[in-house]
DNA sequence: CGATTTCATGTTATCGTTACCACTTTGGGT
DNA sequence: ACCCAAAGTGGTAACGATAACATGAAATCG
């Protein structure tokens, strides 16, 4: 427009230097660039991907983004994504399906190149239509225990619980405790506790939740929730958290209430998160790899293929939390 | 279009329809509504903003998503935002500003409601021109030492620096270091050092400085430098740390070597994340209202008026890290 | 030296929506 | 019976870019 006529050429040959696109001489491409530069000239990224009908963006959505967890498997899909030119529309479904259905509206709305979407709950069939009306890639996320969309990379979450189960069995430790939150929501999470729960079972063990599905899943959670499970009898011979969050705040109140760790109670966290490093006691927990969950989803949704489940393995982080 | 025809009206009716806007009788508007649930569609949000020439996209441009310090901003802007019926752009710069040159682009091509951006870097010269001439309104987050854009929401880094410089001192603590990553791009981060500096030089104190800006700014890179410092020769009085993180790292390093704490070393984070609930220690921190910074710069976003710059105000959380 | 190819640029139609106004009907009010 | 407001609906022309093709000039060729 005004770039076109300050430059004394059409509108077309700007946006072909602007691009990099079609053959514009040296002389006609510095001036161009240079009168864009000068008026501080930005396309218009509407009108252009209305026009050649493809953004270049990506829709990413994940329960939170300050949830650690999630934001190590956004730095993952990022790194893979943002080299290639895309850029990324992050929504937050805080683990509600209308939450997710209003965002996946937004984002499609807006032409995107692909979607990623987290799993571990149920999504509600408005958006299961929309998505598949839409014909845009979508690749879910996290939950491998369930594959959706096009393609799915995560981990089994109920194997993950089973494998914690097994860590306590291996020490003879049976009388076991879930702490957790937001179990009514989270059901990747609600997955881990059942596993963990059956595994102790078929081995005659015993398993008590502890949950509040109003509180948030963190340091101060854990602590009062592991307080009040305290307050109530003798403690559990081990206990299993959410996270790694809610298990250094069980460890506090371990600790305060004079319970020894490992002693009297093992503990095992979940994810593998910086929170891990606790200053004197390193938390025993199962660490997944957040960023190349991140990585492949992102890889997995710019190779179109055939439905895929692409199950990534967890890790046992051995720490000083579990007795030996 | 399909929706307009298979309900029998034109695309016009559609569009008010659907955007709730017009006058409209009960009987079409229920029809049509029924017609467009039935076919998943979902309007093209690029020829809408762009017929409209406006969107309901915020742009918002932090340094990192995964530090919880940002995305806790985030959290406090999204508060104010979703509500409204905004969606949030978010991009990462990693504190370079060529990478936020390329995002502000990026975002102003989608004719953004508004910009929040975060202060703490050399804006490029490029930046500037384009975010003027976009007309777009812009808020600078974070740094309130040098105000900048429409407005500004943040703190004083170099008080909370000279803050945490007047604990140690009120202790008679004088031989103090700083500890640090990335403070060359960090500029935020480099004011609390100046003011920590300033203000103990003031007193007559020293203070050395030990900072990698080739790592990350993590606990484990807190631990590994001050593991460093500790073999150099005997361990300071006081150590400031750049965040909660780096300083639990640390407290991990002293311990390990002996150091008591508070007893020889006293230590003070910056900004009051969960890792200061640390188990058995609480570190003492400058804390900072995140989420009252993400919310007035998200308020000071949509109430065009002059310029203005709102200073928030940290505050002194005691822990067990500093002597009495 | 005419025919063909290459290079550099311009023209036109289109993407899917909305702003703005025009149009038809209906239901009073006088 | 006539007029006028309100209610409901549709027509038209943007919005700013690009895909696809068209054009003219310069370069190459047999």
């Amino acid at each position: 427009m005004t770039v076109a006529a300050a430059a004394g050429v059409s509108p077309m040959t700007v946006s072909k230097v602007l691009r990099g696109t079609g053959r514009i001489s040296l002389a006609t491409r510095q001036r161009v660039m240079q009168v864009a530069d000068d008026l501080g000239y930005v396309p218009n990224g509407l009108a252009g991907a209305l026009s050649s009908q493809s953004s270049q963006i990506v829709g990413i959505l994940i329960p939170s983004i300050g949830d650690m967890v999630y934001s190590g498997v956004l730095a993952g899909i990022n790194a893979v994504l943002v080299p290639k030119g895309f850029s990324s529309f992050i929504g937050e479904t805080f683990f509600d399906p209308e939450n997710e259905a209003r965002l996946v509206r937004t984002v499609l709305s807006l032409k995107p190149s692909g979607l990623i979407l987290t799993g571990g709950l149920e999504r509600t069939g408005a958006t299961m239509h929309v998505l598949r009306q839409s014909g845009v890639r979508c690749v879910q996320l996290w939950d491998g225990d369930r594959p959706d969309l096009d393609a799915t990379v995560g981990l089994s979450h109920r194997a993950a619980g089973r494998a914690a189960a097994d860590i306590f069995l291996s020490r003879g430790l049976r009388d076991a405790c879930y702490v957790g939150a937001q179990l009514d929501r989270d059901l990747c999470a609600a997955r881990r506790l059942e596993g963990f729960r059956q595994r102790l079972e078929e081995a005659g063990g015993r398993c008590r939740v502890l949950a509040d599905d109003a509180l948030p899943r963190d340091v101060v959670t854990g602590e009062a929730l592991t307080a009040a499970l305290l307050a109530e009898g003798p403690p559990p011979e081990a206990i299993h958290y959410l996270n790694d969050a809610m298990a250094i705040g069980g460890l506090r109140a371990l600790l305060a209430a004079g319970v020894e760790v490992p002693g009297r109670t093992s503990v095992i966290g979940f994810n593998g998160t910086s929170l891990r490093h606790a200053i004197q006691t390193r938390l025993t927990t199962l660490e997944v790899p957040l960023h190349e969950i991140g990585a492949r989803a992102a890889q997995a949704l710019l190779q179109p293929g055939e439905a895929r489940t692409d199950l990534v393995d967890f890790q046992i982080v051995a720490g000083t939390t579990v007795r030996p």
